[in-house]
DNA sequence: AATCGTGCCAACCGCAATCAT
DNA sequence: TATGATTGCGGTTGGCACGAT
């Protein structure tokens, strides 16, 4: 049969640790290890369930965490691997010495996945919003690529123009022969003029310029499109130390992340990626855990003899999303 | 000074896989 | 083999800190 519950919900603590509970719990486990996580608070003296306190050990007090800010190249070695592999976060920290799968995933939510938008980059899917754009564009017919547009600015406008208000800027485009950009790090950017008033009546007349701009996105074929991700623009200077180098396979073009991206245009499906790189993990490591199997591979990829940029085309297609 | 909004992060919750009985 | 505890994981939330109003 079955074991006893764990701990008994009604006398277990919750919420934040004292430093008291802490030092028992670190005392305990640095005389008896972590074998048996319903036996610990008991035998540690503590109101706690074993799940709290694995919880608690794992996340914060292991002596080996690292609990400072993450780096650049912690950051890019974050975004390089959720590309490939999803929110799969105890592998992804798997790859971050002292670093726990919380600590990615809030690092994550909070920070990582702003910056990638402000570089017009879909968090999710790791593509541009604009080829995003592009692609549904591409299975439209022309009056409903309009409307996409309209629709798309109806749930935008708000939002935006709160921004821009709330920011004080004044964004004028120069300039219509390109799409607009994103509006990060516009202070070199040449296609964006930044003054300090903001009239409401130039509202409407902003609107219509970033109508435009996104039509034309729409319209263009993904390869033209503006590249705000190109290294050489605002996302390097956005995001210091930051190259949105993807695994290349086969577009080895102008050097943008974008030409090295995983996705090579409408073949990009996010439901057929998984199941190949489910079976290339599994593929000879029968006898290891799931997490190991997950773990060695992807520490693979930043060997110097296989590096994340070697995995087959197949296996990078898609986010795991 | 008080209130509100936002960002951040520790901790909780629930699910699935694994393990022990 | 069946059952239920344990473990690991990812999503979500609560609450604190801080800046703006």
């Amino acid at each position: 049969m079955g074991r006893i519950p764990c701990c008994e919900k009604e006398s277990v603590k919750k919420g934040q640790w004292t430093p008291e509970e802490d030092h028992k719990l670190s005392s305990y486990i640095a005389q008896h290890g972590t074998r048996n996580w319903r036996l610990i608070p008991k035998n540690a003296g503590l109101q706690r369930c074993g799940k709290s306190c694995r919880l608690r050990w794992t996340n914060y007090l292991r002596p080996d965490l690292k609990h400072g800010q993450f780096s650049d190249a912690e950051e890019q070695i974050i975004v390089r691997l959720h590309s490939v592999l999803g929110n799969r976060w105890s592998v992804i920290a798997a790859q971050l010495p002292g670093r726990t799968d919380n600590d990615v995933k809030n690092h994550w939510n909070t920070k990582l996945k702003k910056k990638l938008s402000g570089m017009g980059i879909d968090p999710v899917t790791h593509k541009p919003y604009s080829h995003l754009m592009a692609e549904i564009a591409t299975t439209l017919a022309p009056p409903q690529v309009a409307n996409l547009a309209e629709a798309t600015l109806g749930c935008l406008k708000d939002e935006m123009l709160h921004l821009l208000t709330k920011k004080h800027i004044d964004i004028q485009f120069q300039s219509p022969t390109h799409a607009p950009a994103p509006p990060q790090n516009a202070s070199t950017s040449p296609s964006y003029n930044i003054s300090s008033k903001h009239e409401a009546n130039d509202d409407h007349d902003t609107i219509e310029k970033i109508k435009l701009g996104l039509s034309r996105a729409i319209i263009h074929e993904p390869q033209t499109i503006n590249k705000p991700w190109d290294a050489n623009g605002a996302s390097s200077a956005n995001f210091p130390g930051f190259h949105y180098a993807l695994p290349s396979f086969g577009h080895e073009g102008d050097g943008s992340p974008w030409s090295q991206s995983m996705c090579t245009g409408s073949t990009c499906t996010a439901g057929d990626q998984q199941p190949q790189f489910h079976s290339k993990l599994a593929d000879g490591n029968a006898d290891d855990s799931e997490g190991e199997k997950d773990t060695r591979n992807v520490s693979s990829m930043f060997s110097p003899d296989c590096d994340l940029w070697d995995l087959p085309s197949n296996d990078l297609m898609n986010p795991l999303v």
